[in-house]
DNA sequence: CAGAATCCCATCTGATACTG
DNA sequence: CAGTATCAGATGGGATTCTG
């Protein structure tokens, strides 16, 4: 076991966690969790506003990292389903605790927001 | 009490999230809940690889949002020093978490694109 | 249906230079 | 020390068109 230190230029833990961390990704990985198995269609309109490009590419890496599985079904038209895999079930939580706190605190944020605003109107 | 939610388009949660998440911020706010009140220099060289540009960009973000707390000095030079608003506080089990599964599964996933990569070397 | 391919703009990010 | 200002390249992300 080396020591990976995300706080080191150039670790792959950096650029994993900036992955995971990634807009789409976040998303993608907290809907597949609560719905399980899921059709590309079903997704993006799920995931309001993203793109079939930004969805096709997200997913490719999440599939790439292992953390989602994708299934294709020969049948016409075709079938296409992706799902967590082991490792994607295990971020889960993770996942999940962050996009509740973003929702638990949302309004004291924006109040923040809203005094900051203030605080520095005109003045630096 | 509205229904914030991440999953609709414009949804202020949603933005909220892509925040927290960013690349700079995580770190950012990790180093913050580690060691208590930072100066901009000292959290400058933990995290290693920021700009000046980000490093100030990305404070002052999180300054408006009500996470850190920047407090100046009246010295010569100056000195200002940041810290975790209670707030921001609540973020750090969260972001914790997080960055402990990307340190801790880096392997898996490191492995998982190679095998992507063979898998599909060549043919697509 | 589930993409791939392409074009293009906006933002993000970093390196460099300058300042109170 | 702690920034600000500016420039330029990399990347994100959307719209459109095409295909098995």
């Amino acid at each position: 076991m080396e020591s990976w230190d995300p706080y080191t230029r150039g670790c792959p833990s950096r650029d994993l966690l900036d992955q995971i961390g990634s807009k789409w990704a976040v998303l993608m990985l907290g809907e597949l969790g609560k719905h399980g198995a899921c059709r590309f269609t079903q997704l993006r309109q799920r995931l309001a506003g993203v793109s079939e490009k930004m969805l096709t590419q997200t997913l490719r890496t999440l599939e790439r990292d292992g953390l989602v599985r994708r299934t294709v079904y020969a049948e016409v038209p075709a079938r296409v389903e992706y799902e967590l895999t082991s490792l994607g079930q295990t971020l889960r939580a993770p996942l999940r605790a962050l996009t509740e706190w973003s929702v638990r605190h949302i309004e004291e944020v924006l109040e923040a927001r809203d005094e900051y605003d203030v605080r520095t109107e005109g003045a630096g």
